[in-house]
DNA sequence: TCTATTTGATATACTTCATAACGATTATTG
DNA sequence: CAATAATCGTTATGAAGTATATCAAATAGA
């Protein structure tokens, strides 16, 4: 779909009064807003822009942040499980989990029991940026999301984009 | 986020009696089942996965089907309206174009009024294409995804999107 | 033991997205 | 009007993200 960043600043021109067409004016989006897979994909990458732009602080790309996020609740799990959960593809996991280690945020241990895999675990320093990263998601990206939807249509979207997700 | 399409076959070592640790059972997904950005991306891979699937015959990604709806309700425009329009930047929208002219579906012909500017215009292959395009996604497409939200839900997501995707 | 599988890793390729720069043309402006 | 700046489509190029094949080491299974 290529949506970029740099999105509709075209209508620099002026808002035509709606209904225009030949010379001037703004597009007709027509059917493409009824397009779901149109709005989704915008709305993704809206959402990724502002959670990079609420989480400059600590310099943590969303996908970084899942995988800490996972590493949390499932400490002692090795590369593969990870890997596979967050739907990554293991030779792609290898350079993800290099940043993050190389940033003393987690670390790679072999397992004793079978010394193929690499155990995963959160460093301290790890468990205390997750935590500061989980007050800025909660204070700044999510509370934004829930500024613009409301909360209860925010709640419902949670529900439809797992069922969609899962089921479709 | 890095979500491949490759998603959660992980739980084949069988489904725990959800609550559980320590090796072995299915991964705790945690607060990622609340990151509206995690559930938002892997839903949208879904949705542009069925797309493509449903247009096979057709052999139209999202990115050229939106070109052709669009280049059918705005005829005459260029090729930077039409890209500042979709959020494609102007660079990566010539070889989208270069594609679909070569499949004889539009065509770019230089603009009288000024000579820097190529006027794109639909085909007759081009219209015949979108109808039958428009089509497989009414039927197939879309009706899934209203098959599994519901007609209400589907209508109310749309709505979400563009919020996001306008007010974000 | 011999073979097959798994794990993390490397190499590689393809796609998407972004920036810089160019020739041709048009617009601005001094 | 001439000189400069801006715009259009295009090329080249680079950074990510995503995908596959393959490897050595370790383990599992025959």
């Amino acid at each position: 779909m290529t949506v970029s960043k740099t999105t509709v600043q075209d209508q620099a021109k002026q808002a035509a009064p709606v209904g225009f067409d030949e010379e001037g004016g703004a597009l007709q989006l027509g059917e493409l807003s009824e397009l779901l897979g149109y709005s989704l994909k915008r709305a993704q990458l809206k959402v990724f822009e502002d959670f990079l732009r609420c989480m400059a602080p600590l310099q943590l790309t969303p996908a970084q942040f899942s995988v800490l996020l996972l590493l949390d609740k499932n400490p002692g799990r090795n590369q593969t499980e990870i890997a596979n959960t967050l739907g990554i593809l293991r030779p792609n996991f290898v350079s993800l989990l290099d940043a993050l280690e190389s940033r003393d945020l987690l670390t790679r241990m072999r397992s004793p029991s079978d010394r193929r895999s690499h155990v995963l675990m959160l460093t301290d320093k790890g468990r205390a940026t997750l935590i500061r990263a989980k007050k800025l998601v909660a204070t700044r990206h999510e509370a934004r999301l829930i500024e613009v939807l409301g909360p209860a249509e925010h709640k419902a979207l949670l529900g439809m984009m797992a069922k969609i997700a899962r089921e479709l």
